[in-house]
DNA sequence: ATGAAAGCGCTAACAC
DNA sequence: GTGTTAGCGCTTTCAT
């Protein structure tokens, strides 16, 4: 039997209370008691029950996720995949709320945090004052922050939850320069904003690979498409204009069809080497028709876990699995799809 | 609040007791009865609080997981993962072992099993029948058992957990074919047992992607290394001599290092496209090296906790939700290989 | 066939 | 500072 709060305050000659109120750090203990409870703790191997414990507290916990209003499709795969996760989260006394926020008017996020009392936010944001300043006041009032997808490392966040965006670039790098196969030329780089923290390192990673690794290939400069299809495609087609032809295109934001689309219109589709990201509908389809070489994918469904596994630990103070929160960068080509989701329970 | 027991009994007009038997299905309640609680329960929207019925049941979930006593560097790390899964584990009331057993003999893993009372086991082992006939006698003792790494799908697990290996067959051929970027050749195989069912889908899908796509690649009959360096190395040898230079390597199995020492020796090294399975201390340096281009990975982390997780849902009677235990194919580049894994408690 | 009451391991008032 | 006691939501004797 594993030994309980009962076995410690026997060992220690103390009670219950006191063996809690160390357990918890709780003021109103002698430094002597102290050490004693620890000592029998140490003694028998005591490992606490969180189970009873929260059990007890009768803690709730109450979570938000703020996200852009947008409506791309990743966007909308990852509301779906919070809200999954968030189902199997309320057997663990967690309940996870979405806010939406105009992307061009961020202080509508702010305000959305105004007088909620919570213990735990995700907040996919641009890297802007006001969101740096929501974050650190959140903090001051004891509430565990994470960022989600787009980090803000200037910001008092207690942790990321997405992938390393440099090393995706770098990863979208090396597949397109192996893909292209030596065959020299230009290449052009989509961004939704060269003002958003995961485009920035993404393009870093991408640039650095092809000048280490790809001296034929030439990258041309980021052209700003707002993960938008029709802002996407007529940037692409002026830069066309001005470049000429291009080997390759990298899509590091969302918008993608505005690629296809594009270079479909001008005869090109399957003669260039097209990296995007993101697994949603349409870049499936475009990958098994051939008109998108690979796409760098992050799992929503991991995304929406980390984060409320992230923040019940930092509420907890528990130490998290570095390994298991790791998001994991996937190389997606039309051989290794997996197969569509299927949204209901399990057989 | 969310309802509880006391809810339903005082709504349905019974005592606690009568709400749990109908909860739990046991016997000695009218029909009549039954119906009222259960009508009770739809009506008041009760969710079971799990963690509170664990506590009072004292519950002790008993888990194994059975692995061949090789100490390949796969191996040894899905051991290390599944200890620090099972640590995480303890404060959740379930106890995991380890049990080895040597690959040859089977036999000894059947004894390993006798007169244990356990509600999971999580096995790595060969199709045989020995190992099919044990799983069975485990599923009809009430043992919730899932297969590990290797499917057995003629077996009567509950479920498998690993990687789908006609995928990862069929990624490695991607790779493999466009790597090549067109140039015309031969590719050797290594598996590690023809009789190996992962090796038998790695291989299938393997084929399928060369014929599919590429050609001009001619897939040589597959050679077996036993994962083992010194038999991969001589069997590759005796291929090469037989069959002349080839443009690549598939190592479906472990011991690659086998496989770069050959190449090396021969004067081939960076010559020979390689990829390999596995992300392990030497593919690592490989991948760095330029010894290998390219290593299909699969978390053992992910491996260790889906299973767990998976038993534990068995157990418990609850689905599972199916995005979280698709283990991934990960495509490991020299570009995008994650820092090394520290095994200290986070900072 | 049903109910009352005593826990499971832990927390939180409220005493002393 | 420390101890007593009454729960948290659920299960489980033991009566009835």
């Amino acid at each position: 039997m594993r030994p309980t709060v009962n076995d410690i305050a026997r060992e220690a000659g103390v009670s219950l209370a006191t063996v809690d109120r160390v357990l918890n750090a709780r003021p109103g203990v002698r430094e002597k008691t102290i050490r004693a409870v620890n000592d029998a703790i140490a003694r028998i191997g005591y490992v606490r029950d969180v189970a009873a414990a929260n059990l007890a507290r009768q803690r709730v916990y109450r979570f938000v996720f703020a996200l852009p209003d947008a409506g791309s499709q990743f966007l909308l795969a990852l509301r779906a995949a919070i809200d999954e996760a968030a189902q199997g989260m309320i057997s663990e006394r967690s309940e996870v709320r979405i806010v939406t926020y105009p992307l061009r008017d961020p202080h509508v996020l702010v305000e959305a945090f105004a007088g909620r009392n919570l213990d735990g936010a995700a907040i996919m944001a641009p890297e802007t004052p006001e969101v740096r300043d929501l974050i650190l006041r959140l903090k001051e009032k004891g509430v565990a922050v994470a960022t989600l997808v787009s980090d803000q490392p200037h910001a008092a966040r207690d942790h990321f939850v997405g992938i390393d965006n440099l090393a995706a670039g770098r990863t979208a790098g090396v597949l397109m320069g192996r893909f292209l196969g030596g065959r020299p030329g230009k290449v052009a780089v989509v961004v939704s904003s060269i003002l958003a923290r995961d485009m920035v390192d993404r393009r870093l990673g991408f640039d650095a690979v092809l000048a280490e690794r790809f001296p034929e290939l030439e990258p041309l400069a980021s052209i700003e498409g707002h993960d938008d299809a029709e802002q996407t495609a007529r940037v692409l087609r002026a830069c066309l204009a001005e470049n000429g032809p291009v080997a390759g295109v990298y899509v590091a934001a969302a918008g993608t069809r505005g690629v296809t689309a594009t270079l479909e219109a001008m005869g090109l589709a399957g003669r260039v080497t097209v990296i995007a990201h993101d697994l949603t509908p349409h870049t499936r389809l475009a990958l098994e028709s051939g008109a998108i070489d690979a796409v760098i994918a992050q799992d929503v469904g991991h995304l929406a876990r980390s984060a409320l596994r992230v923040l019940r630990a930092r509420v907890d103070g528990r130490d998290i699995l570095p390994a298991q929160e790791r998001i994991r960068i996937e190389i997606m080509l039309r051989e290794n799809l997996p197969p569509v989701a299927d949204s209901g329970p399990s057989p």
